[in-house]
DNA sequence: TAATTCAGTTTATAATATAAACCAAATTTT
DNA sequence: AAAATTTGGTTTATATTATAAACTGAATTA
């Protein structure tokens, strides 16, 4: 049976990656909100991505309140299509 | 978004979900193979697993051996394919 | 100017997964 | 016929992970 990448194998991170499959790009607090987590949780899955270089992370400004933008990289698109496809092995899909 | 069965998000409960979904029955040491785990780690699985009443568990003996047989329960099936549809919109499948 | 909110980060704790160590019975080796 | 090894597990200790609680610093409101 294939190996499921443990770094995408997590609710939060997966919800994550699967947001940003779909968008160009998305901020901290639209994923705090979409995903229902605590900021907490989300900081620390967030720097666990950017890690591994699945995601990019731009801290800025938006007016005078800080910003953090998110986007996913080829390399974390790559990472969820392998893990999807590892996944259906597992489901009958 | 959909929470996942956090009983159902592990790599080895999944595959041992996933086997017991495609045959009538699989003893200990099949799913050991097939699952390629450690004994130690399956037996806590399995155990979860059976606490859950996703699994039924039948500790006989095969000739001098013992032999444990799992196969899944009606909960089981219904518990993993509601996983399924809640991972699905994970995965835009 | 003191309390509140916003947008996060850091750190402590709870939960989980995993392997190492163990056990009893059967089998094989010497 | 002991002694060592294998088989089929279980129990327990440890490493990893996820999560929330506590904190920070700047801006806003009362």
């Amino acid at each position: 049976m294939k190996e499921l990448n443990p770094l995408l194998h997590s609710q939060l991170r997966l919800a994550v990656m699967s947001i940003l499959m779909n968008v160009e790009e998305a901020d901290f607090v639209y994923l705090k909100e979409k995903t229902e987590s605590t900021a907490g949780n989300l900081s620390v899955q967030l720097d666990k991505l950017l890690s591994a270089g699945y995601i990019s992370v731009e801290k800025g400004m938006a007016g005078k309140r800080p910003r953090t933008i998110c986007s996913i990289t080829p390399a974390g698109r790559n990472a969820f299509e392998e893990y999807v496809e590892a996944l259906k092995s597992y489901l009958n899909l």
